[in-house]
DNA sequence: TTCTGGTTTTGAACGCCGTTCAATAATCGC
DNA sequence: GCGATTATTGAACGGCGTTCAAAACCAGAA
């Protein structure tokens, strides 16, 4: 039994070792440069070795991407039990998910730009009922109904197209490099203000139609 | 002369051949399929031909792409000069370009998201005085003044973070295979509501702040 | 201790890729 | 027809992801 699980524990170490040579490579060189032979140059194992612990190379860069998703949700999962009023949780929260994106550029545009099934059945909003299954998706529509909206399909569509709309600025950011930290900041606000401004929009017209 | 021009007609002609063969496999296989050596197999020549005409394969997707986006650019021109009022001028063009851009999925993805210099030069919107350079930026700068708008930064910023938005619902519906005509066209329709709401906010912020 | 069965690890290979470069073939100006 | 220019090629380099049969290793049984 002992001796079974030292395996089990020690290929699970493996695995991480894989994984922990994997982000490095990603972190100094990009992940576009990441390959299965620089993973087992630098673990000096032989390159075959990776197979027997990974599918293939899209099953690390999913694990690892993974982890990159998670922090951001978790980074702003607790606006959720702020006191704030929704509109400033919506801002607080969706400015803490783009900074957090920026700060990893790459992981954020390799996860969300997959279309690999694996990743896309973590990052896709677009399907019904997409709420229940996304935390950024479902934080925001709890929002919406302390607005006082109240159709539950306008609710998850608008959250659909506001992190769709989200997702684009950060991309653009992203890819369009030499922008300082002054003009991302001025993106960021203007955004949020451009942004809120079509969720009151919104309740305005709700209003109206009452 | 007459030798040297048919010389250079010649060339250029088959530089339209590669980049035709190069467009063919891309419709064919999708981009990422696309290589040197089958664009060099289809025209039946040697690979090390094609870099007799071009620098890389960088550069031949940049011609590519270059037609594509232009194509995309002119569909919206005529919207300029309609008599129509300025919020249905935003909404049929930008309906017309996400259109275009959902009809030619791996091209739009392929120019928007290249990081090459080149390319970037076409595509970036987040520097200063972009509208001046962006067809799509500087429609939208000039319905935004019809609609009574004033401060030039407000507007352009406004108008950056506005294709930024559009851009990010594009790409995610790209990206996201799966969904149906029914289920794009709602999308559509949601977020043209949602970002006119925001537009027309932003109109309604300002009239109160005078 | 030696053998056995399973696991881990490797080396070599396959078939791709983008790109370079010296050598050849074709074409032109004279 | 000849020398220079241009077009075209074949072979090679170094890279990639992946596969697979063989080798090395190791736990427990005889």
């Amino acid at each position: 039994m002992s001796i079974q699980e030292r395996r089990a524990r020690e290929r699970e170490e493996r695995r991480d070792c894989i994984l922990q040579a994997a982000q490095a490579i990603i972190a100094e060189e990009g992940i576009e440069k990441l390959s299965v032979r620089k993973i087992a140059s630098r673990i000096e194992y032989s390159p075959s070795l990776i197979y027997h612990y990974f599918q293939d190379k899209e099953e690390i860069l999913h694990h690892l991407m993974g982890g990159v998703y998670k922090a951001i949700l978790e980074a702003i999962a607790p606006y959720q039990f702020s006191e704030e009023p929704p509109e400033e949780k919506i801002k607080a929260s969706t400015r803490k998910y783009i900074e957090m994106a920026l700060q990893m550029p790459d992981a954020y545009k390799a996860i969300m730009l997959s279309s690999v099934p694996g990743t896309l059945a973590h990052t896709s909003i677009l399907f019904k009922d997409a709420r229940q299954k996304r935390p950024a998706l479902g934080m925001l529509c709890q929002y919406l109904e302390e607005l006082g909206w109240e159709n539950e399909e306008q609710i998850e569509r608008t959250a659909q197209v506001y992190w769709c709309a989200t997702f684009g600025l950060i991309i653009r950011m992203i890819t369009e490099k030499d922008l300082d930290h002054m003009q991302i900041e001025r993106l960021i606000e203007n955004y949020l203000h451009f942004i809120l401004g079509g969720i009151q929009q919104s309740v305005t017209c709700r209003k109206e139609e009452q």
